[in-house]
DNA sequence: CCTCCAACTTGACAGTGTCAAGATAAGATC
DNA sequence: GATCTTATCTTGACACTGTCAAGTTGGAGG
């Protein structure tokens, strides 16, 4: 847990991006409400208050998991971007595809940055990674927006569509396999969006 | 907080329903990571550990009150539906209203149920209201079940959207009115979303 | 009147976040 | 090298939390 130096006392950084992991792999353990602050100084190896002298109360703490949170949720965006094709369409639905990848690859993590809980909404990162997340996904909805309509309406159309099925997803109760009930793969639903898209700049 | 009758031991019933109301209340209050054990059995006029022997431990006490969160949930969507038209998109419409109104009116409540944090999966009052409420919506979403596709589709495509709509709405930041952008009504988003649907027996 | 039992109360324990005060190492100054 | 300063923790305390075991109580049935 702690690297070979450990008479020697570390960096402000050092201590608090290990808080951070802590937290996010606490997360991962314990679910979206396993948070404590006293279980990741352990986990970082540190006093109980040790946590509070780096972020000054749980909601600190909280707020940098988050912003961390919203980074590697940008990732999983641009990744799914890198590999798509260049038509609107498909970099629409690779936008989408990060969205529910991320949401599945770090269920606790997602619902912990969704969960309506206050952030402190003056930290820099959290702002910074947050936005970039929404910039990324406004940048996907530009091609669809239709002239003189407000491209908010494309922008929350999607993000409200993939949200939406990215949570469901995860709440849902799981199948039972009696009832006649199967969960649709996104692109089913991204096939029925389409509809309502059209590419301003396609033939 | 206690009627007439002070000195009369109250009943099984009772109690439960005043914790599950001070629950509400305590959500409503403090966020919708403000529950406690020990605040609600104040707020009922009880000892500390009187909860306990009721719900068995806090998770008993959350769903309890999850349950009620469902059964506001479901009133929310038939209040909308009683003064809806007769036609399949107006009923649906008025579903998706009532889904937001929920969550507009009982914002601690909507996020508490779809916080992902666990419930008693096996309580009988917890899954008649949810599933009563995932009913309605399949309901209104009936008529737009193109014959040769899974009904699922549709249902998880409206649900995804209102849901997502919803919690986004929620927890979006609110605006900074230097920044151009707007937050659009659902209807405009229903008008996309209505490219998308065709009703089977309209003309 | 007596008994019994459901519905609590009381008390304890380990865990939590937060704060104040103390310790300590690394670097700066003399 | 000795002293001072400061950032970075540690220690200890407090009020709060959920949970459990044991005790109490009041009403109903015999």
């Amino acid at each position: 847990m702690v690297d070979e130096q450990t008479t020697r006392r570390r960096t402000d950084r050092d201590l608090k991006t290990a808080l951070i992991d802590a937290g996010v792999e606490l997360l991962r353990i314990r679910g979206a409400d396993g948070l404590s602050l006293r279980e990741c100084a352990t986990m970082a190896g540190v006093s109980h208050a040790a946590p509070g002298y780096h972020f000054k109360n749980i909601m600190g703490l909280s707020t940098a998991i988050a912003a961390r949170g919203f980074q590697l949720f940008c990732e999983a965006m641009t990744r799914r971007l890198d590999g798509a094709g260049p038509s609107p369409r498909d970099r629409l639905s690779a936008i989408c595809h990060g969205y529910i990848d991320y949401a599945s690859d770090h269920p606790a993590l997602f619902l912990f940055i969704f969960s309506g809980q206050k952030f402190n909404e003056d930290d820099e990162f959290f702002c910074s990674h947050s936005e970039r997340a929404y910039a990324i996904l406004r940048e996907a909805c530009a091609p669809f927006v239709a002239s003189g309509t407000p491209k908010e309406d494309i922008e929350v159309l999607v993000w409200s569509l993939v949200h939406g099925y990215s949570q469901l997803s995860m709440t849902r109760k799981k199948e039972n396999p009696k009832l006649d009930r199967s969960w649709p793969d996104f692109d089913q639903l991204f096939k029925h969006l389409g509809k309502a898209l059209t590419p301003n700049d396609e033939t």
